[in-house]
DNA sequence: TATGTTATTGTTACCAGTAACATTTTGAAT
DNA sequence: ATTCAAAATGTTACTGGTAACAATAACATA
């Protein structure tokens, strides 16, 4: 392995030199320069990053942990953060955490001994709150993406989820829906309380009554709302929903899928809204009416934000982004 | 920082004898095992890869150089790759080359300094040569998935384009089709170019003559399929085609889209087939006609032979892994 | 008790860079 | 020619670990 001891050797400079022309740090004659750069090539000189880093504790390496590189929500996310760390100089290295604090936690280990600079992380839910406080404690500066962690004080970017929300049921009851369920995800995540709060006053604010038995948690994960969509089907025709709120695009694409196996169709039978397009392009063979986030943004400013933080530019306190989702009405909630 | 001086200095033994603990080598008393265990928790103490990768020349970091994390294809690579390597104790670096050469080969250059173990690499195209001896040259361990390299020895998982291609196309011919357009990608890649080989033989061994005016080479990514669907579009009736076999998933849904502007509907006016399923659900709202690859399984044998290549462990010879589509027949294909 | 073997622990040098300070060179001003 | 600040370059020590070898301890055997 060609080192800078190797280059200073054969430009008849000291070490500290080839540094410099390195880091374009420091003074360093124009000749010099020139024929330290000339061996570099010449030899095909890479620096060590390793020794780089342990002296100056810095990798230029972020990490994202998210809970599935396969959903379009977080495919997105990934691809506007490792636009902007590519843009800003920096590597991300990436984690799926299946919703799952153990496996969340397993990586926040890896991320301790690789020593990475930050974190952009969606937390798998308020339990997160350990993992983060870990971060914390050692110092790693990291950035909430689409869920924010009770009792962590942070910088967040964040969809509006209140307003989507409404927005969706509004839609709905403009189609003339009153009885409406909601298939949730776990209430120890901050988006799905946001969605339930906003499903029940916006119900409240058109004078419908939220029913209990109409509204379910389940996983945000790619499972199966099917008992659930069975139960909802059996009910008694004047306790049936017509409409169900699905609180992201995989429980939405399950629900949908249950009630086909059940020989309903949609929206005839049963109308359906959700959360986040599981559609990766959109405008291709659209279904579901659904509230799309600028989910490339979350990634874009969450990695702007952390590196913000990391290299100590912009403010001093925590900056708290919602952008708005956008309503796209399709086929699954539109009748004729 | 906690080193692992100041775990020796509380524990009375020398940092060799922590180093042992922490890496299990060597041979430490129990009794001392346990106490350095015991302040290794106290103090939180996190080995410092940079200074271990200084040493020992590895860093557990493995780099993904894909087109585009955003395409549900890459998205399942990606998946399955990430999943392999966190059983192995590897982490994963993502890069989006956008089927760009030069993107390429900035993610090169930044992986030659980030002294990563190894590279698991869609290439770009055959242009990708200068890349792949790049990393000859530097002796890191690469290898290839979807696409091969003119050229270029080294371990790969693909898919077999041929079979899939061919039965796509029988199909069609099944269909009634006898007028059949092409719309491939560039053919300096090599799933284009066997494609485009299989697409011909088909046609001949089925009794119909490949036209050269029924056959396109456009780019992989999203963008538009427009001019060439107008193209055959406005051919006069008898030589207009009444199928069109798209060479991916994103080209497919450009070509959906641009017959829908053009007031064309699918299957009707024109039938539509593809490699790579454009959803990344399957099963949900099915409706192109495609040769769907065992994406997931792409990065998970990729990421398998590069530690095999990077431990040293497997055979001595390159392997060339060569996986068979299913073809999944929709809406987009069958009239009525 | 002496001796050889194995188990356990320590010492030293090094991995490839950089920070901090020291030294030398340069060129203009006196 | 002398002086001095600025520019250019060098020296040394250190970053946090590990490999290789050295030294010591422990124990059974002769």
């Amino acid at each position: 392995m060609v080192t800078i001891y190797d280059i200073a050797k054969r430009a008849n400079v000291s070490s500290m030199t080839v540094s410099r022309v390195i880091n374009n740090s420091g003074t360093v004659k124009e000749e010099t320069r020139k024929k330290v750069e000339q061996i570099i090539k010449e030899l095909n000189y890479i620096p060590n990053s390793a020794a780089r880093s342990l002296n100056i504790k810095e990798t230029k390496i972020l990490s994202l942990i998210i809970t599935d590189i396969t959903n379009p929500f977080f495919t997105k996310v990934a691809r506007g953060a490792e636009d902007k760390a590519k843009q800003m100089g920096y590597r991300l290295l990436l984690s799926n955490s299946d919703e799952s604090l153990e496996k969340e936690s397993e990586y926040i280990n890896m991320i301790l001994s690789s020593g990475v600079d930050g974190v952009l992380i969606a937390p798998s839910g308020d339990q997160s709150k350990k993992n983060l406080r870990t971060l914390i404690k050692h110092r790693i500066p990291f950035v909430l993406i689409d869920r924010e962690v009770d009792g962590i004080q942070s910088d967040v970017v964040m969809g509006d989820n209140f307003d989507g929300t409404r927005k969706l049921i509004e839609h709905i009851i403009q189609q003339g829906h009153r009885k409406i369920a909601l298939i949730n995800g776990p209430s120890n995540i901050s988006t799905a309380r946001a969605r339930e709060k906003a499903f029940i006053e916006t119900l409240q604010l058109s004078g419908i009554q939220p029913e209990e038995n109409l509204m379910y948690n389940i996983s945000f994960k790619q499972n199966n709302a099917e008992k659930i969509v069975e139960k909802l089907v059996s009910l008694k025709k004047a306790e049936r929903p017509t409409a169900i709120f699905a609180a992201n695009n995989f429980i939405a694409v399950d629900t949908v899928k249950a009630l086909r196996d059940l020989g309903k169709s949609v929206p005839e039978d049963m109308a359906i809204v959700c959360f986040d397009d599981p559609e990766p392009i959109p405008g291709f063979n659209p279904f579901l009416t659904v509230a799309a986030q600028p989910d490339y943004n979350f990634g874009y400013l969450g990695v702007q934000l952390l590196i913000e933080r990391i290299e100590k530019k912009g403010p001093q306190g925590f900056q708290r982004i919602v952008l708005p989702p956008e309503i796209h009405i399709s086929k699954s909630s539109i009748k004729g």
